[in-house]
RNA sequence: GGUCGGAUGGCCGAGUGGCUAGGCAGAGCUCUGCAAAAGCUCCUACAGCGGUUCGAAUCCGCUUCCGACCUCCA
């Protein structure tokens, strides 16, 4: 249990500010999920890892979470498109499916995808199409306020009458009444402008085009929700107002978090999570990894290495690790060579921990203060996450083990244990990064038992020539043997 | 044009006033029948120009360059 204060950075106030849930050990939890049209790719990695990292450390440290993120499945109008039709009616009729066809199959994947990150499930996932009676009762009461009108069929927020009592942009650092002016409006050619009182005002329900396939009944037309109210009327509904922590990444920021904002405030008074956290974004080539820009590389595409900017396959634990090597706020340069690194440096990281752990005490006294080394780590975490901190101060740490392996250096049984425990828990746990697995059958083990066997004699009778034939071409067949003093280890290249 | 964030050694990437982050690559060494792996050692960078300070990668100003958002996007 670590006693120190954890220090959140909150884009409201744009600083570090010391974490207190309202109803400890209670922590109410809201991140945007993924729109379910494609394949899950690095970018969408980032937010779910951060916010694994994050709820793993809450959960560290005795907190109750409830983690809600929510899957995107009624689609959104899609601006580039010809028809300025559903993204996700779109890919259905492209492949002659049901549009839910094509939600449930990325859905499918994309939890595959976080569950070989290691990302742990939310508590609660609700889906968009399931919470539509909720949304239309948001928008209900949004109108009988009279921060929502009614035009065409279409439903919007009423940005002016809004701002005229709270304050809007507060954390996006917009400008209301320059927003209200249309300011950078000049490239927007949105369809259904002209049904709007003001270009600033933002859909809450949106009548279907008769091309549209996701519809849904409601008093004004058939259509469908707006871009925001689905995360508003969920978090609402499985964490109530206001929450603890809503996160998103960092593109998320305006217009649908500003938005969020304001639907709920109007709602119900008050700004619905009292932290916002935004993590950056996965860059390539200095630009930002993003569907739109078509430059985006799937987490699949990364597991098997089948992208041409892949020079091989990756394993899940080194993107993970890669990941977590920068701290959530700042960008990330995606390229294969640094995902190599990654992956030496995450091998040498885990071998060194693994040995850490096969440590037995052999003495009375330390040699080194455990104590420190240990609060150094939860103190990179208690920093706003920093988790390529947390990372350094282990690899840091990393020659001492080697000398106490050695018998160079000693530690007591306690402070032994009160290190591996300390290491254990903050990189299986809170880090979520395990041994990469080898699949290995029994077959293949006795087999390669008995030719160790065999070739351990020949080594004995010194028979080198045997003994480097055999090593020769078992590499040849991706097995990789590594002499020992004593004995010889084998792996799978 | 507006809002916000960056520029750190060959590459990735921490660091908000003094104590050379860390990883990868590279060099040397140890171990070893050889190889591989591993371990040890070395490699002292902060876009530019001013300013504040005993002292600045870190604070302030200006300049240059880059990115995100302002339109669905993690």
């Amino acid at each position: 249990m670590n006693p120190q204060p954890l220090f959140l950075h909150n884009t409201l106030s744009r600083n570090k500010e010391r974490f207190e849930p309202q109803q400890p050990p209670l922590v109410g939890l809201y991140v945007c999920g993924p729109t379910v049209y494609g394949e899950a790719h690095l970018g969408h990695a980032r937010p779910y890892l951060t916010f694994d990292v994050l709820v793993r450390y809450l959960r560290l440290q005795g907190y109750r979470v409830r983690y809600v993120r929510n899957i995107t499945d009624v689609g959104h109008l899609e601006h580039d498109a010809d028809e300025g039709e559903d993204k996700i009616a779109r890919k259905a009729r492209l492949e002659q499916v049901e549009p839910m066809e094509v939600a449930e199959r990325y859905t499918r994947s994309f939890h595959a995808s976080m569950q070989a990150l290691n990302i742990l499930p939310p508590d609660i996932e609700p889906r968009a199409s399931g919470h539509i009676p909720e949304q239309l009762h948001m928008i209900e009461e949004l109108m009988k306020l009279g921060f929502a009108y009614e035009s065409a069929g279409s439903v919007y927020f009423d940005v002016a009458a809004y701002a005229a009592q709270y304050p809007y942009g507060q954390l996006s650092g917009r400008v209301a009444d320059e927003l209200l002016a249309g300011a950078g409006n000049e490239r927007r050619a949105l369809e259904g402008q002209s049904e709007k009182r003001n270009p600033a005002d933002f859909a809450l329900w949106k009548k279907a085009q008769p091309t549209h396939i996701m519809r849904w009944s409601s008093p004004w037309s058939e259509g469908f929700p707006g871009w925001h109210i689905e995360c508003s009327a969920m978090s609402r509904k499985y964490l109530g107002e206001p929450f603890d922590i809503h996160g998103g990444g960092m593109d998320l920021l305006f217009p649908h978090h500003e938005s969020e904002i304001a639907q709920s405030q109007a709602c119900c008074g008050q700004v619905p999570a009292r932290w916002w956290m935004h993590n950056n974004m996965v860059t390539i080539d200095g630009q930002k990894m993003g569907k739109s820009l078509g430059n985006f590389i799937t987490l699949n595409e990364l597991f098997a290495g089948n992208h041409p900017r892949l020079s091989q396959a990756f394993d899940p634990m080194v993107i993970r690790f890669f990941v977590l090597q920068a701290h959530y706020r700042s960008t990330l340069d995606f390229s294969s060579e640094a995902l190599q690194a990654a992956e030496k440096g995450y091998k040498r990281f885990m071998d060194g921990v693994g040995v850490l752990m096969q440590l037995k005490s052999d003495a009375s006294g330390d040699d080194f203060a455990v104590d420190s080394f240990v609060s150094s780590l939860y103190d990179a975490l208690n920093d706003d996450l920093n988790t390529p901190m947390l990372i350094a101060r282990i690899y840091e740490f990393l020659p001492q083990i080697h000398r106490m392996h050695e018998g160079k250096a000693h530690l007591s049984a306690k402070s032994l244990t009160r290190l591996q425990q300390a290491v254990q828990s903050l990189v299986t746990e809170v880090l979520g990064l395990t041994a990469t697995q080898q699949q290995t059958g029994t077959h293949l083990n006795g087999v390669m038992d008995l030719l160790m066997d065999i070739r351990q004699q020949a080594k004995e009778r010194r028979d080198f020539a045997s003994s480097d034939e055999i090593r020769k071409r078992l590499e040849l067949l991706g097995i990789q043997i590594k002499d020992g003093k004593d004995k010889s280890e084998w792996s799978l290249s």
